[in-house]
DNA sequence: ATCCTACGATAGACAGAGTTCAAGTCAAGA
DNA sequence: TCTTGACTTGAACTCTGTCTATCGTAGGAT
């Protein structure tokens, strides 16, 4: 996440205040906050920032493939700052922990073409649930 | 499906108008609707179902274990009447439309216990996403 | 160094999905 | 048929996210 900033004044955004506190929120591992979170986290840097400019930049970080949009229940949406390296997601089904993890194998090969209907599969996510170790 | 309203008869459960049309609508392969979709079909048959009633049935299927919640995206949850023949899901990218899909070989198998993080591993959800062949 | 201006930030209203609650209704056992 | 507690209702409410009109400013031009 450090040459964050780098590649995207490369890419020609401009460097705000606001934008440059987002992406320092977003920095290290297995971090998966939601927007409300960020936008705590970024409050305290910036008490004036908004809601809005974070869901702005947040959308923004995702489209430009830098952070992943993960759903694991139907609340609140988390963003993962670690796109360059693919994983997928180990959840506690109790207190909503999630950690990044890299199985073996590739589920894509897994798909027998008789069971894609005529898709053209281009992604696979793998959610694994269970109990971590404070709530088991 | 069939069989689900003499199975939730013997759990104890009260049988109502509203269960009963709840239930017959969620009946059949590939059905993947949301909560509100689920109220709109039940409306045609029974006026007067609320809005509540939908929610807390639908709660009530998943907890007993005869539907799954399905959340493909940040939208609303989908109910997935066919529980007891384990499978995953097929998105389109474009148009969100699901099927369920039958993938050979085992997820939980491929996560080593030192990507496991103490946690105790009981479930594995995988989604593929792709085009399907409308949208391609 | 200062000026311009288009891009970005802001607050607040709005929308979609789901939950809660008090009051009324009814399934099913006695 | 009566009774009762489980179920239903509708409206208000919460939570998450989006939109819009207005204001501010980063950074290139001068």
């Amino acid at each position: 996440m450090s040459d964050l900033l780098e590649r995207l004044r490369g890419r020609g955004w401009r460097m705000t205040s606001q934008r440059r506190v987002v992406a320092e929120v977003l920095d290290g591992e297995h971090v998966h906050l939601t927007a409300d979170e960020v936008h705590a986290r970024a409050t305290r840097r910036l008490p004036e920032i908004s809601r809005a400019t974070v869901y702005n930049t947040l959308g923004e970080l995702v489209s430009l493939g830098e952070v992943i949009e993960v759903t694991t229940d139907g609340r609140a949406k988390r963003y993962d700052p670690n796109a360059h390296r693919p994983h997928h997601h180990l959840v506690c089904s109790d207190c909503g922990t999630i950690r990044d993890v890299h199985p073996t194998g590739d589920p894509l090969a897994d798909l027998p073409a008789e069971e894609r209907f005529g898709f053209t599969v281009s992604q696979v996510e793998v959610t694994y649930r269970g109990l971590c170790p404070s709530c088991a």
